[in-house]
DNA sequence: CTGAAAGCGCTTACAG
DNA sequence: CTGAAAGCGCTTACAG
């Protein structure tokens, strides 16, 4: 009977009791239970995802497109959390394990160096905005560095040439690599390295690190933020000033996935993080590693991050002006 | 050998033999399979949660929290999500029934009514953030209305007694509710119903529409809003008009999630939703059914929303300014 | 007190 | 071409 059921009864089965079979199945509504199909096989058509909330995570994107997409090739995902940081990681990844996962699928808020657990090894894993150290799992990534260049370059067809950054802290990789692309744009540009200014990833730090921004001597007329709380922050500073954007500062950001941009007045240029086409990579690989045979090569696959229009760019004001602290 | 390492082994196998057992599987590192486990006992532990991402969908943090606290009842979640809206709801409730989810909790981004697919009859739900027209099924909702009053009477308290409101779409159950709130607090505050200022719920929307307030004859001198994005676009454009918050206007916002309200400069005064409390509520009562014999209650919790300070409300001004318009 | 058997619902060889 | 049996890994009665 389960030969008709899945389409092998041709050649095996007489055509009439194929459709005999059909009929009832249908009739009865039959679906097969999983549980036993799965104990069988010793397959569950189950991704274990792997993800935590992070000091501002912000993967509820990646996590929604990764969960349809899965869906789509019949897969299930079965959500671990491991909290605030990765500390649960190894239960968590054993639970999953315990479920009987066919591959593990670790989603990181943003982008940091990931150590996989030790239980996970012998099980597929694809890891999506993350990367493994040594580069021995496959990984999908934005170029965090590249969507810098790409953000710094809009102020630079501009022909803003006093450029500042704007930066989370640094001691994250995600920071250290968007702040590392802008200096790579200016330098590329015969341009001096920029001023950063490094602060905690929220509206009132952005605000207050803007402010000091505005008023220094050598006062930037375009600003790279590595996040759109901080590019918020830039906005109120720069109205209180009394500095117009664009035409007074021009703002560029990078996304974070807070969906914040185009909302602000004026919208921000941005440079965005492509959750979707990642996401769907990211499972499609996992798939393709649990669906087909023998081994797999590893692949590190990262992301260009394409440039999103938006208001807050204008030409570099000639002459700049005075610094507003000396009138 | 089961009986032992499940506890029941006391009266039935001689201790030592216990003893014995309970090492070798620490030796072997032994696990039960969950899937032959779920065979026989055709209960799988796991969770099916339903959700879909909506318009502005913020459900992330009520995921997050009903993920772990599932897991620490030895729960999983199977997630599906819908999509856009709910059109694929029926599908995924199916599939999940196919994996023999024990029971489904429905977890909506913001409150709205909620008709069950017809699949799911038979099977234990629990609704979070969302209710039964009929109010036949277990739900766990934040009582929006009484969040409103709240709010409200952080200005009330303060004198002031031109209040508008701010507010998402009035075709959504949230907002409907969230602006009646308001103008219950008024009236039993013997205060004539507040304008209601409705647009699309983003900062653009909000900016403009408050705006258009600021500049009436009658100027509100504190802004209920439904949403944060919409206060935020608020305190634009109060900067825009030269209008100092809290000073000149005084701004209260419900959360809906962003957690943007505490990082605006001033911070906003808002009344939050306890998105935590609620969904250990919801996966608790749903974890009570699944493991506890017999019929249950069906039950309707709404939970108190309680009010975080901030310092955009102010005692009301006065005299009161002239409108901005007629100087 | 202990071991062998039945059965959860499926699929895949294997006789007939 | 078809039907009965074995087995995936567990637990729960049921003989011994």
């Amino acid at each position: 009977m389960s030969l008709v059921l899945n389409g092998h009864g041709d050649g095996n089965i007489a055509a009439e009791k194929q459709v005999a079979i059909l009929e009832a199945a249908r009739q009865l509504q039959y679906r097969p239970n999983v549980l036993a199909l799965s104990l069988r096989s010793q397959r569950t058509r189950t991704i274990g995802v792997l993800t935590w909330s992070g000091s501002s995570g912000f993967s509820q994107d990646l996590l929604h497109a990764a969960g349809q997409i899965a869906a789509s090739s019949g897969f299930l995902c079965i959500l671990a959390d491991s909290g605030e940081d990765l500390q649960h990681e190894e239960r968590a990844a054993t639970t999953l394990l315990d479920r009987q996962v066919d591959g593990f699928l670790v989603v990181a808020p943003e982008l940091i160096e990931y150590r996989a657990a030790e239980a996970m090894i012998g099980t597929p894993v694809v890891l999506l905005n993350c990367v493994e150290p040594n580069a021995r799992l496959t990984s999908v990534v934005p170029d965090e560095r590249g969507a810098a260049v790409t953000a710094t370059r809009l102020l630079l067809e501009q022909g803003h040439t006093r450029v500042a950054i704007v930066s989370g802290n640094l001691r994250t990789e995600q920071c250290r690599q968007r702040v590392e692309g802008v200096q790579v744009a200016l330098r590329a540009a015969g341009l001096p390295a920029a001023g950063v200014f490094s602060t905690e990833r929220n509206v009132d730090a952005g605000h207050e690190v803007v402010r000091e921004a505005l008023l220094s001597a050598e006062r930037p007329t375009g600003l790279v933020c590595t996040h759109e709380r901080l590019a918020l922050g830039a906005l109120l500073a720069a109205a209180e000033l009394g500095l117009s954007v664009p035409s007074d500062l021009s703002l560029v950001s990078l996304e974070d996935g807070e969906r914040l941009a185009s909302r602000l007045t004026p919208s921000l240029a941005t440079v965005q993080r492509p959750d979707r086409a990642m996401a769907e990579e990211a499972v499609a690989l996992l798939v393709q590693q649990l669906t087909a045979e023998g081994e797999h090569d590893v692949r590190q696959l990262s992301f260009t991050c394409p440039a999103s229009v938006g208001a807050s760019v204008a030409p570099a004001p000639w002459p700049v002006k005075a610094p507003l602290g000396m009138p």
